[in-house]
DNA sequence: ACCTGAACACCGTTCAAGT
DNA sequence: ACCTGAACACCGTTCAAGT
């Protein structure tokens, strides 16, 4: 972990989050520990708190490094195809790291995926007619929705007798197109229930 | 806290549940420690020990606790605004219980909402005319929704300059009208995006 | 200026010992 | 049978002391 054989190598923050997203990404939230991450890089848990101020300042950085790496699809011929296939991409990326969706649903931390991803779903929303505050919305919501398939990919497995795990991904597809026609209809949402009880 | 003001109070666990859930409804799940509890009962922490086996069965009595009083919307004349009501109804009461979302997302923990009330709302979607899968499935992404929107309560959140707090009850509410109109729109769901795609 | 070991105040859990 | 205090192996964080 040295990243100078011969001498010692200053600690930097990057390197700390390198270390330990690592560490994360290999055995879970749980396994990174200040005493472990300290002893990956070769120093003492002291000294960690030179570069970052404490925990929650380590699980901001980690999240923020996550979200630049975030996938975006590519181009598509409709808007449609191109948000399904977007939103698949997410679940699979951060399906790959399941600490993230941890660290957010802690509270600690506020995320949604950088900047510039958010935005240019935005923008393609808009480009499918939507209103700017109703494509913020569906960005939000988009986000909700893969945060809860990813966190909650257990529940309803039926304990008792437990014959039938879920397929998580496939469940997660069908919710998406739901929401997404949903979202791309005419006229866009708040016509599915009641007459006007919006409050 | 004894039940018996003069003797001692045999320790029991719904007693100790009930304790359990008053202190994480009112300062939150981390301030639920296992000496705190104790504490609160008058015991030692190691008496707990006796009747549940360890924190993580806790929290799972805790979920069941606070499942049997999940609330069910009353009878509406259209499937779509039953179903509206009473997915607000359950945003509205899990957003007074903070910990029991966070409890499901550490993942070790597996929840649905009870058994009664997801098949309630099961029936009515039947009752809608979606298949059974289907019904199913809309039930788990309906969960998964509401469970995405209350642990991301803060997102998107602009820290810079950071004025425009979001209205999450609002946000969510948009999302469920969303979600609620492609899962009952003709022909279900499984339309918006590309042509057969579905793996 | 930068790093460190030792200590502090916690945590869940265990266990020999009490009645 | 039921309960208990003390101990164990952790945690994040702090701080006086080293170079």
């Amino acid at each position: 972990m040295r990243s100078e054989p011969g001498g010692r190598s200053r600690l930097t923050k990057s390197g700390i989050v390198a270390t330990a997203r690592a560490i994360a990404d290999a055995e879970g939230i749980d396994a990174l520990t200040l005493r472990r991450l300290a002893h990956e890089l070769g120093t003492g848990q002291s000294s960690l708190y030179r570069h970052i101020a404490d925990r929650r300042e380590l699980l901001q950085l980690l999240c923020d490094d996550l979200a630049e790496s975030f996938p975006i699809a590519p181009p598509c011929s409709t808007p449609a195809s191109w948000l399904r296939t977007h939103w698949a991409l997410t679940y699979d990326f951060l399906a790959e790291h399941p600490w993230a969706a941890q660290v957010i649903a802690s509270g600690e931390i506020l995320a949604g995926g950088g900047e510039d991803v958010p935005r240019r779903v935005a923008e393609v929303l808009v480009a499918a007619g939507l209103a700017v505050d109703d494509a913020d919305r569906a960005v939000r919501a988009l986000w909700n929705l893969v945060l809860g398939h990813l966190l909650n990919a257990h529940p309803f497995g039926h304990l008792d007798g437990g014959p039938p795990l879920i397929d998580c991904r496939a469940d997660y597809l069908w919710a998406l197109d739901a929401l997404l026609s949903g979202i791309l209809r005419p006229g866009c949402a708040a016509a599915a229930g009641g007459e006007g009880q919006h409050g």
